[in-house]
RNA sequence: GGGCCUGUAGCUCAGUCGGUAGAGCAGGCGGCUCUUAACCGCAAGGUCCAGGGUUCGAAUCCCUGCAGGCCCGCCA
């Protein structure tokens, strides 16, 4: 029956048969299950057309089709470690209860069975099944088994079935969850401790970014999400706390591309008594780390390049000799404002004519050296109107102790030595503000917003410390190899299906356009 | 925001010059005791993204909209 109701309404039929014969559809678990990976291992070396004799294993999983020649059938089954077929036969499972099962699964279903590990005559592993249940009917048809689901859309709107059918897809995110679990591992060994801070608050400062709006109820207060995670972790060191981190969610209420969503996912650290260098070498070490717990998601190829790419020490480049080097333009960072601001424009950069000094410059930066940077790369010390939150470079005037590490192009990480001078940091905010002649909300939702509580906590005195911040959905890109954002993201933002629009009382004191 | 491309059966895709809709998989019925996208036979299955226009006639041409992708610009 073609259609997908009459699809779904032939497996509601095939649900109720099995009720109507006594058998629970939806039952309530699978105890004692051998995951498929096991009972693969246990089935190595077995020479073909032998069997476990003796030995009796349960596996459960998604059936992925149906192979029926009479009274032998094959059913390939696929649980979280891999694919293991049932072998099931007439003679193990007696007519009756042999018939009912083929008449009542589909592909798709989630199956159980128990029976003895066995190799087939043609070498495939298997069970050779004496008993067989329905775990639970799935009523919806998967998608094609040999092309599986290629519509990037559907893949995206609904996530698991991208994951049911597609192994590869499940690997890619087990991989994910795997390097943030060594990333937190890494930094415990490091001896920083994880700490948790609000995702709402007054000011979103500590980016660049224009924050998502919401609305305190309790408090009768408009608040922002964040959109970094800086001048909270900070306070922390104020406080007496040395070595800290953060691994969470910040909001950009900005474009979804390749490369951007306006969720994603932070890790920020920062370290009492330590400098940027200090900073540099844990970034080496963590990457290193990263690279080789990634290598075996990888082909072979692709984990030696990564491991080989990500073996310190990554070189050094100054930002200004680079800058000068790959433009041909000497004394570039120099220029005047309303040059740079031109020369980004010639750059292809939009730009529009209040433009910062930094703003400009880190447009032409962009355009001449960040894209050229394929090997993991160090660019150190920044010139200073470009960073608010770091301190002036201790033997460089004009610029601070700053460096962003680059890889393929895109940036993973910036890190400071970081500001601590409270009259400084007051000033350096003050700077970022838009002259008053401007301050449309626009802008001002740009710079980075004046957080005077965290000025207060840095006039009781903040330890030198040097900070980090990574891009963990960007690092997760670059150590799995992934080309977009959205195949690192589980459930990235999609558009609401026409007709389908939720009215949302936050959007209308979102920033007009 | 600008440019280009895509949207056809549950899924993967064809569809010529504008002439009234095709295949494979999945599903139904029948056959088959070692398959690997099993195989063989039979029958069935459509809001051609939505709306409008041109035309005797539109999946096809034009316009508008919606959704997605890629490139560019941009925040990580």
């Amino acid at each position: 029956m073609p259609t997908g109701e009459e699809l779904t309404e032939e497996r509601r039929l095939k649900r109720d048969r099995l009720k109507q014969g006594g058998t629970e559809p939806y039952p309530y678990g699978f105890p004692d299950r051998t995951p498929m990976a096991s009972v693969r291992q246990e089935l190595q070396g077995q020479a073909p057309g032998g069997e476990l004799s003796g030995v009796v294993r349960r596996v459960a999983g998604r059936l992925l089709t149906v192979r029926q020649h009479g009274k032998t059938a094959f059913l390939p089954l696929r649980d979280q470690t891999g694919e293991l077929q049932l072998f099931l036969r007439v003679d193990d499972l007696g007519e009756d209860a042999y018939r009912q099962v083929l008449e009542t699964i589909d592909p798709g279903d989630l199956v159980g069975a128990e029976g003895v590990p066995m190799v087939t005559r043609r070498g495939e592993p298997s069970v050779r099944a004496t008993s067989v249940v329905l775990l639970a009917k799935s009523l919806r048809p998967p998608p094609e088994k040999w092309h599986g689901l290629q519509d990037t859309e559907a893949r995206l709107r609904q996530r698991y079935v991208d994951l049911l059918s597609s192994a590869e897809t499940l690997r890619r995110f087990e991989a994910r969850s795997a390097l943030v679990t060594e990333m937190r591992r890494y930094l415990g060994s490091q001896g920083f401790m994880e700490v948790e801070t609000p995702v709402l608050g007054r000011v979103a400062s500590g980016g660049l970014a224009h924050p998502f709006l919401t609305h305190y109820r309790f408090l009768e207060e408009d608040f922002r999400l964040r959109v970094a995670l800086e001048l909270p972790l900070k306070r922390l060191l104020v406080g007496g706390f040395e070595r800290v981190f953060e691994i969470g969610k910040v909001f950009r209420n900005e474009d979804l591309d390749a490369d951007h969503s306006p969720e994603f996912t932070m890790m920020e650290l920062y370290w009492a008594y330590a400098d940027y260098t200090d900073v540099r070498h844990l970034v080496e070490g963590l990457t290193e780390d990263l690279a080789k717990v990634a290598a075996p998601f990888l082909s072979k190829e692709e984990a030696e390049a990564r491991v080989r790419d990500f073996t310190p020490p990554y070189p050094t480049i100054d930002y200004v000799e680079a800058l000068e080097k790959e433009s041909g333009i000497p004394d570039l960072v120099d220029l005047p404002r309303e040059r740079l601001v031109a020369l980004a424009r010639e750059c292809g950069a939009k730009v529009h004519e209040g433009m910062s000094h930094g703003a400009a410059l880190d447009k032409v930066f962009g355009h001449y050296v960040e894209a050229k940077l394929d090997r993991p790369t160090f660019v150190l010390d920044y010139p200073v109107e470009t960073t608010p939150l770091a301190k002036r470079h201790r033997s460089k005037p004009g610029r601070v102790e700053r460096f962003e590490l680059f890889y393929k192009g895109i940036e993973l990480g910036n890190a400071y030595s970081e500001l601590n001078d409270p009259d400084d940091q007051e000033a350096r905010f003050r700077e970022q503000l838009p002259p008053p002649s401007r301050t449309g909300a626009h802008e001002e939702e740009e710079a980075y917003a004046y957080d005077e509580d965290f000025v207060e906590a840095l006039r009781y005195g903040m330890p030198p410390a040097g900070g980090l911040g990574m891009g963990v959905d960007r690092l997760l890109m670059a150590m799995l190899g992934a080309s977009s954002i959205k195949d690192i993201i589980l459930f990235p933002p999609t558009r609401a299906k026409a007709g389908n629009t939720t009215p949302s009382p936050a959007s209308s004191a979102g920033p007009s356009k």
